[in-house]
RNA sequence: GUGAGCGUAGCUCAGUUGGUAGAGCCCCGGAUUGUGAUUCCGGUUGUCGUGGGUUCGAGCCCCAUCGUUCACCCCA
């Protein structure tokens, strides 16, 4: 025999019996985006591998250590887009839909990054994001976080926390990161080796560092909040009271500092504590610079994105108070010519009632054995079709899902009882 | 990239100091000729992840490899 192909590390197939739950999340998401405006864009998995470089930037860890990056065959280098971000300003600069207009758009498929898989962690994952262009107040800021807070609500997920702060504008947050590394190269000798590493990288991730040795150092770093411009502190408290109004409860995070460069101002996580060390459900923030950074006019930008695998994961846990759509009926078919007649028959009740989902049984077998596949695949109905009721024109039409009687129908009242029951 | 744990039937797992494999679920069939989900009876399930090594003999010990899980790092 041969040897069995496996799929590659850490990419995962949704097997047919998970589909519901993912349709389930991807339908009530969609009715979210459309309820505020918001319309789909899809662009391709591969993109230039520069587009990430600038985006992203250069020295995070996505860039540094987990594109999947190839040369293809004109020797030109790709990447498999590790976030979709990058991608909708690259679209929107090249077809026009940043400049000097409002633009609310979403987005969805599978993303890359090349990182020892554990739980909620993929090298093929998918994400669902929105991105609004060409506004620049903290409306959109609060818009973002009020349909994020729909998703939970129509998914029937709680326990999802919303964390917030604010990073400043760029020139801001670049100030207060060499006071920042200043205060810490100081005290090199308290810093642990994690720590020494990201004062290069990310120094402002170093205050949210569990090492209690450092917890002092860290309680007497400079704090951004003092670095803000009065613009940057005005639009953060604005955010901050429409939570209020709106009745979101939040928590302000300062140490809630996000992985890729780009971002600027408002940032906000959604967290859980039932996914293990990775809690965050959906992320985002404003991303101001980046349109002009990647070659557009100035554009202010917000955006996030969530993570459809952990969200999936959580919606699991519920899956039993879900009800999730399965078939309508099940054809059981007894006898060569009720075989042929039920396939006609099923075929002209799918005219008639377009939205029924019907299972026509295949491959004979006993009633008893059909009525059981009938059973499993979760239909509502069986439908009968034997030599009998072919020869009195009519279905026995027995509920599976409660007790009530089995009653035979005339096979032309059959559209019409499908209608009154679906 | 670092560390630790785990790969035995479709699924969940047991397998005693090394002596060529078992349970439950699932699936299939049956319990007075045409009715599921409950009950009873019977039956099929396997290169014990893969490749080497040690041994008279390996599911069990050793090495490698692949996959997986969890954590660090990082992130959705």
């Amino acid at each position: 025999m041969a040897k069995n192909i496996q799929a590659i590390r850490g990419m995962h197939d949704v097997r047919p019996e998970q589909s519901p739950l993912w349709h389930f999340l991807e339908d009530r998401v969609r009715q979210v985006l459309d309820g505020y405006g918001y319309r789909e864009i899809r662009t391709p998995i591969l993109e230039t591998t520069d587009l990430f470089k600038r985006s992203i930037g250069e020295v995070t860890d996505i860039v540094e250590k987990e594109m999947y990056t190839f040369e293809d065959r004109n020797g030109d280098s790709l990447t498999l887009r590790p976030e979709g971000t990058a991608s909708c300003v690259r679209a929107g600069i090249e077809h026009g839909l940043l400049y000097n207009q409002v633009q609310r758009i979403w987005y969805r498929g599978p993303m890359f990054r090349h990182e020892r898989p554990q739980k909620g962690r993929y090298r093929q994952f998918h994400q669902i994001g929105a991105e609004a262009y060409g506004l620049a107040g903290p409306d959109i800021d609060l818009e973002m976080i009020l349909l994020s807070r729909r998703f939970w609500q129509l998914l029937g997920l709680d326990g999802v926390e919303l964390q917030i702060n604010t990073l400043g504008t760029s020139e801001e947050r670049k100030a207060y990161r060499e006071v920042l590394v200043e205060y810490l190269s100081a005290h090199k000798e308290v810093l642990d080796e994690d720590s020494l590493r990201r004062l290069d990288s990310n120094p402002l991730r170093i205050l949210d560092s569990k090492n209690p040795n450092m917890k002092q150092l860290i309680a007497e770093a400079p704090s951004l909040m003092d670095y803000l411009g009065e613009e940057s502190r005005e639009h953060f408290d604005i955010l901050c009271s429409g939570l209020d109004d709106a009745g979101v409860e939040y928590v302000v995070n300062p140490r809630l500092v996000r992985g890729l460069d780009y971002y600027a101002r408002t940032v906000f996580e959604w967290v859980t504590d039932r996914l293990g060390a990775q809690g965050t459900v959906c992320a985002g923030g404003r991303y101001d610079g980046l349109v002009e950074q990647l070659g557009g006019k100035p554009t202010p930008a917000i955006g996030f994105a969530m993570g459809v695998e952990r969200l999936i994961a959580l919606l699991e846990e519920e899956q039993d108070k879900l009800e999730l759509k399965q078939a309508d009926a099940y054809l059981v078919l007894m006898g060569e010519a009720a075989q042929r007649q039920g396939m006609l028959l099923a075929e002209k009740l799918r005219d008639q009632v377009p939205r029924l989902q019907l299972i026509t049984n295949c491959g004979g077998g006993s009633f008893k054995s059909q009525f059981k596949k009938a059973d499993r695949s979760g239909a509502r109905f069986a439908l009968v079709l034997g030599e009998d009721e072919l020869s009195r024109g009519v279905v026995g039409v027995k509920p599976l899902r409660d007790n009530t009687e089995q009653q035979q129908l005339p096979i032309d009242q059959l559209a019409d009882f499908f209608n009154r029951e679906l």
